[in-house]
DNA sequence: ACCCTGCCTTGACAAAAGTCAAAATATCAA
DNA sequence: TTGATATTTTGACTTTTGTCAAGGCAGGGT
């Protein structure tokens, strides 16, 4: 069952935690395109990715860039909304047609109120995304462009299909132009 | 005391849980150059700096590349290490004559598993990291290398007093040339 | 098929930042 | 204070990436 993949590498939790946990997920199919979060609201669910993908991106001065693409397996909002409880800075879309599980930030807290396991999980679950980020900001500070995309390539092979030149380009922190230069001299 | 300030601003904990946290902390008189972590080794501590500074930092193709700098009032820790309990990448060392709390990580699962208290007010914890890392990450992606100086300076201008122009300069990814060329025009 | 339209690529040039070397300045110990 | 050493600044030049403009290519609707 699709659901009960969210637990899957993460600490054990007990079954009752697990079926109160699950009680609260709502389906979403997704079709591309589909917004999780919108700028200017407040987030207020998180997401985990049964199947599908997902970018989460600013607009600043008429820049669209995105942040981060987020694939089958793991979890996603716009974390800075969904914690202090602001309007969102970012919009959060999916790529493709996906498969969603949210839960509301009210039942996300009841449940740890109840169940202290899944705020274990939570903790877990928030270090492994603390270390992602401080990993993929260290690559950048190392890495010329042609670096930058060949790691991405390797990481995430996927984002390459999945995403446009324009959300790869400003993700890897260029231009388009300097995108396709970059993959023409592979 | 210096120690309660520890818990200032964060979540309601109670007197139980705070006794033992305080309980297994350590005080430490730091020197300035003083190694909070070293690469190479499994990260044992979560930091507190009560007084002073520290900065975390990466030797790669022998450049020495800072990748943040903590201030009195916040943890700090080789975070990746910690977590993964496998050998640092990073180098944590004060920057100045330095005041600092550490919990061992044994004794701080041992807090986690006696009162959720503390696992609540870790997450919180690590939630306002969290946020804090993706602010940075954005800021870096949408500036150039003088206005990233010009953040600095505003944010965090005791750094600018503290560190020296070629830790600042690899914090900000820019060489100490550029660094200097862009104070010289303020 | 045809023309849109949007997206991607290419080229010429410009700007930003990096590299290397030398000079200036600061730091520190004797 | 002086000299030795390390750090910072400045200058000339190179490399990398960005900007602007033009052209190419693919997919959708008529």
């Amino acid at each position: 069952m699709i659901k009960t993949g969210l637990f899957e590498n993460i600490a054990e939790v007990s079954d009752e935690a697990r079926n109160a946990f699950i009680g609260y997920l709502e389906e979403i199919q997704a079709e591309k395109g589909y917004k999780l979060e919108k700028a200017g609201e407040v987030s207020n669910y998180l997401f985990y990715i049964a199947q599908g993908s997902a970018r989460s991106f600013y607009i600043r001065d008429n820049r669209d860039i995105t942040v981060s693409f987020s694939l089958e397996g793991e979890f996603v909002t716009a974390m800075h909304s969904f914690i202090t409880r602001s309007p969102s800075y970012e919009t959060i879309e999916t790529l493709e047609k996906s498969l969603l599980y949210r839960i509301s930030y009210e039942n996300l807290q009841r449940c740890f109120q109840e169940f202290q396991d899944l705020e274990r999980v939570y903790r877990i679950i928030l270090e492994k995304y603390y270390i992602a980020l401080e990993e993929q900001m260290i690559f950048s500070k190392f890495k010329s462009a042609k670096e930058r995309y060949l790691e991405l390539m390797e990481k995430k092979p996927k984002i390459i299909q999945r995403a446009s030149v324009g959300h790869i380009a400003s993700f890897l922190d260029m231009t388009i132009e300097t995108l396709s230069r970059v993959r023409s001299k592979i």
